[in-house]
This record gives structure tokens, C-alpha cells and sequence, in this order.
DNA sequence: TCAGGAAATTGCGCGTTCCGCAAATTTGCC
DNA sequence: GGCAAATTTGCGGAACGCGCAATTTCCTGA
């Protein structure tokens, strides 16, 4: 084939399917029976794949847990990129977290977010996955202060400005989707979503009365 | 069992002296050889203990170096609640942050902050023990956003906005942090906390010009 | 179409980590 | 001084993480 390009490359894709098929195993079993009791031979076994291929692709199960969580916030910050220039920031960072955390959360097909759900309470409640969703997060808050970079005009690397809004913006994702897993009566995440970044860029008023 | 009164109890300070201690020996042989140059036998020789005491007191090399920044960061929130409640809350909380780093050389040990500094770097660097750091952040927010709810007369469970303060200020500091030791020609630190916390609390207004 | 070769998978082996368990030691208290 | 509880320590084993080299897979160019 001719077209030398930025094809994905037909290999590539493989790797890319074993590498979501190793993650999503890891979280499955370990959704059933706590990190404990899951080796890594079984999340292995679960993908098909040989116990040693396992880390040629994680260094950790806990890595492996946090991979899918990473590539989703990821693709907050190229989202953001394609929503036209004209929109004010926050409401297209507002738009972009929406569309990639929150579509389908809730309603209609519950299947494959349910799975997610389960992901992201098991890293909560797990102190050793704590830290590797966190550090997912902040790669994807790095990604996510370049985009708000190039949108504003500001440099990255000596202003303070687009880390702080998306550092801020990580902050107020990870406290809606606290208060989203915490609802004791479940409540859908989109207006959680809507209301921390709202308050965010309403400055943080301090509410009159609770 | 006798009185449980206040006191440190003369038992626990020795524990919490050896732990202090291991988690500095952590810290500098891992400044001066790298993570994976140190094992965990030498941390406990350098500590005076046997090996297999480093793990009645952290369950892994990036905790044992996390230790302090958990304990610096937990301080926050503690000198938050010994702000005048007539002080404005922004004013309370990069107060209490900047008195806290301050307290660097007074408080801990002999090496004051050249090993504090070191530390960081060094977390920031290795990608293992970002998560550790990440997650001794994210305690302390938590304390941090408690103490919040407590000064304004906010709820921390039902109502979004201390954790919202708490992670914003969480974030604003290791951006401000960050910038700090990216500083090719070495800056203080204080007035980089002062800016960072100053621009939530103005609402992030996008800068003017670059 | 097919051979050459790069890329990925796999098996093996080793050093390290982390933790349960129980003996030994230390520490606090009466 | 001596008992009881807490802490330290050594031992042992399961699991991990990774380097290395052989093997398999499959892309590519002639």
C-alpha cells in the first residue's frame, strides 16, 4: 500500500486493541474481586494474551486499571480543540468535559458506562489505584493547559493562566464526579458537571445559605 | 489505658521519630542515586532499623517519600483553622499556605529546605511517585476542604463548594510549585503562591496580554 | 507473489518487593 | 521489680517487574 501516512497503521491498531482488551480486563476482574485477588497472569489470561505481554504494554495492574480513565480525559483537551474559537472559554471547556465524560453516563446505554462507573469508584475506594488515577488526571490537565494555551493566547510554559484553569477545571471534574458517585439516590452527572465548572467560572462565590 | 489525655504519649513520639527518620533516609538516597538504585534495605540501614520495620511504617518506597509532603501539606488546613474568622477566606487560606512553607526550616529538621525542595523535584521527575505525591495532596485537600466548610458554615458532604476551594487551591499551588522550580533562574517562592491564589480568587480572569 | 526483515509475543530467570506469622525485645504501668 | 502490651525483627513465600533471547507474526518492497 502506498499512502505512507499518518494512517494508524494496521499493527498499530492490534496493539491499541490489546492494550483497551488488557485494561478493561484488569478492571472487570478486579471490579469482582478486589486487587487482591487478581494476578496478573489472570488479567492475562482474560485478554488472551501471554502473562509476560501484560507488561510489555502496563507496568502495573494499577496502571493498566487507570489507561482507560486516561485516554477518556485526554480527549477532553482535544475536544476542546475543535469547538469554534468564538465560544467563551469556559463554556467550551464546559462543552468538551460534557461530551467526553458525560454522554451516555446515564442514560440509554448503560452497558459499557456502568463498566466505567465501576472503574472509577474502584480507583477511588482502592488507595493504591488513588494515585494512578490522579497522576492519569494530571497528564490529562498538562494536555488540557496547552489547548486552553493555544485558545487564549497565552504560553504555557510562563504563564501561570491556562495550568490554572485546567487544574482548576481537573479539581472541579473530580469533586462532581465524587458527589456523582456518592449520591445515595443516583443523580445524573451532567448537571454536577455543569455546576462546578459553573461555579468555577462564576469566580467561586461563596453560597449565601446552604 | 490509664487518662488518654492529649499527651503525645512518650511511646508514640518514638514511632513517629523513626518515621521521620525513614522517610528522610528515603528522600536523600533517592536525591543522590535515583529510585532504582536504592532499595529498601538501605533505607532501613540508613534509618538504624531492620528492613523488615521500614514496612510496619510505609508499604512501599514512593510512600515512605511522600510522607513529608503529606505531613506539610496536612498542616495547611490545621493553620487554616487558626485564622481569624474575620479574615477573608482567600486571604485565610494563602496565608495559612505561605506560613506553612515558611515553617520549613523550623519545623521538620536540621536540612531545611534544600532537601524539602530536592523532594519535590524529585517526585515531580519520577513518574512512580507522582502518584504517591498526588495522592498525599488530595488527603490533605480533603482536610483542607473540611476546615473550609467549617469557617464558612458549609456543608462538605452535601454541598460542592469547599472541596471545590480546597482542590482549586490544591491545584493553584502545585502550578505555582511547578513554575517554581522551573524557574531557570531560581525565584521565591511566595510571591508565585501569592499570584496563583490571588487569580482564583479574582475568578481567573484571562490575562490581557501575555 | 514471495522473501527479507522489522516488530511483537512469548518463555525463562533473576532480583526485589511486600506481607503474614511468630519469636524476641522493648516499653509503659502498677 | 515484674507483668502486659506494643514494637521490632527474622523467616518464608507469593507475586511482581523486567532484561534477555528465541520465536512468531505480518508489513513491505522488489
Amino acid at each position: 500500500m502506498s499512502g505512507d501516512d499518518g494512517r494508524p497503521g494496521l499493527r498499530e491498531r492490534k496493539k491499541q486493541e490489546t492494550r483497551i482488551a488488557l485494561s478493561w480486563a484488569a478492571i472487570r476482574l478486579v471490579v469482582e474481586r478486589g486487587l487482591e485477588n487478581v494476578r496478573v497472569e489472570d488479567i492475562a489470561a482474560e485478554a488472551g494474551v501471554a502473562p509476560r505481554t501484560f507488561n510489555n504494554y502496563f507496568s502495573s495492574k494499577g496502571e493498566a486499571i487507570a489507561a482507560r480513565h486516561l485516554e477518556r480525559t485526554r480527549m477532553i483537551a482535544q475536544e476542546l480543540r475543535r469547538r469554534p474559537a468564538s465560544e467563551p472559554l469556559w463554556e467550551a471547556i464546559t462543552s468538551a468535559v460534557i461530551t467526553q465524560l458525560a454522554m451516555g453516563a446515564d442514560y440509554d446505554d448503560r452497558r459499557p458506562d456502568q463498566q466505567w462507573q465501576a472503574g472509577i469508584r474502584l480507583m477511588i475506594s482502592e488507595p493504591s489505584l488513588q494515585g494512578e488515577m490522579l497522576r492519569a488526571s494530571a497528564i490529562a490537565e498538562n494536555e488540557l493547559a496547552a489547548a486552553i494555551a493555544e485558545r487564549t493566547g497565552t504560553d504555557v510554559d510562563h504563564d501561570l493562566y491556562p495550568r490554572l484553569v485546567a487544574g482548576a477545571a481537573g479539581a472541579a471534574i473530580r469533586v462532581a464526579m465524587d458527589q456523582w458517585l456518592r449520591a445515595s439516590p443516583p443523580v445524573p452527572v451532567r448537571p454536577l458537571i455543569e455546576d462546578a465548572l459553573g461555579r468555577l467560572a462564576a469566580g467561586l462565590p461563596e453560597p449565601r445559605s446552604s
